[in-house]
DNA sequence: CGGAATTAGTGTCGTTTCGAAACCAAGCGA
DNA sequence: TCGCTTGGTTTCGAAACGACACTAATTCCG
């Protein structure tokens, strides 16, 4: 067998790897490795969080750039935008039906399909090791995390309702398994023995 | 709870998102991500695969931006080039000791020590779904594999020594655990109980 | 209330990167 | 020996990105 120690190398750089493959688009697609992250994140960010700043965090590059970005899409008119009103200088974005149909051709389309593939029980302990990374990463780096409402501190069931104390509002429901700006990991739920699934 | 079916977009998406955070160096590295991504691949790759066109086809670039990229390695000398006595036209590159005193900056270096954290068990579950997402991945773009010599269909211990039947050869040693371009996955090695499903 | 400090977003400019295509040189095959 | 293929390099143009400067809405005191 292998060097244990090298173990560890040899997943990280797989782990990029694996990454960077399931981004190439290669002309096949139309938009940008840029593009198609943006246009994912909008899908799959809380109403607060589909914002200029909170791609530009996301994505850890200038708002610049994400204005940027977000303006290409907005010309091809993938995405529409709402100022808010609370915050009159905020704005946040919502895919089109167009938006919705080019994330159907996603390039990220195959790696998700292949994961599909994979059986319940792996598919689950690959997302928990997964999910641990990420944020062990994120504090290492001090990032901004980007987790799910559910999962967050901030985050408490209400009799019916979900509150979150950090937007100090009812969420919607539709709102909780979506990634948020302001997450904060519910401290490491340990490797040993299962972890609860929260969701 | 969360509609199951979506799970895999979740896990596709953080796979990405990680493999960018983790390569994520902001000017407090003086390499680009491509560069790092060339010396590790220069690190971790075996003789006749540190090849321009072997990292073109493992970062999946162009011979000429590959040509580049090495270029500006070499200009650092971080790498140095050797021509093959075999085929005139080849050359193959090797880390110098600044080159390996680089890689112990590697950015990624957070990653492979937070890899590192999991415990034996999990780290093994998670190569294995990781790997067999990568071929799988790998076959459904029809990109090259890029695994190591030892779990290559090429590769025949035969005696006390390993054969590569691919490069009509007999290996060494310290290749054996290398990565090789013209690895051909041996049909996915199963954890356990395998599904015949898969491909 | 009012003015500084802060935060959200946008536009511009220059650098850097990267892919496409043309090109050279060595091997290969008949 | 003459094509054909393959490994590698160069050049050129487009595009992405970061730095920076700027506007406007908001907040924070005094």
């Amino acid at each position: 067998m292998i060097d244990e120690t090298q173990t560890p190398d040899r997943i990280a750089e797989l782990l990029v790897h694996v990454g960077r493959a399931a981004r190439s688009e290669h002309a096949r697609t139309e938009l940008t490795a840029a593009q198609w992250t943006c246009l994912r994140f909008f899908a799959r960010a809380n109403g607060s969080t589909r914002t200029p700043s909170g791609f530009a965090s996301f994505q850890v590059t200038t708002r610049g750039t994400a204005s940027q970005i977000i303006k290409s899409l907005e010309r091809m008119e993938l995405v529409t935008r709402t100022r808010s009103d609370r915050d009159r200088r905020s704005v946040s974005f919502d895919l089109t039906d167009q938006g919705r149909a080019m994330l159907a051709q996603d390039p990220l389309r195959d790696l998700i399909d292949v994961i599909g593939d994979l059986d319940t029980a792996e598919r689950d302990a690959f997302l928990a090791t997964l999910s641990r990374l990420a944020s062990a990463l994120a504090m290492r780096r001090d990032l901004p995390a980007f987790g799910t409402c559910g999962d967050c501190t901030h985050f408490s069931p209400s009799g019916g309702m979900a509150y979150c104390a950090c937007m100090a509002e009812e969420l919607a429901t539709a709102d909780i398994p979506k990634l948020c700006a302001s997450y904060t990991p519910t401290l490491e739920p340990r490797p040993q023995g299962d972890r609860d699934d929260a969701d």
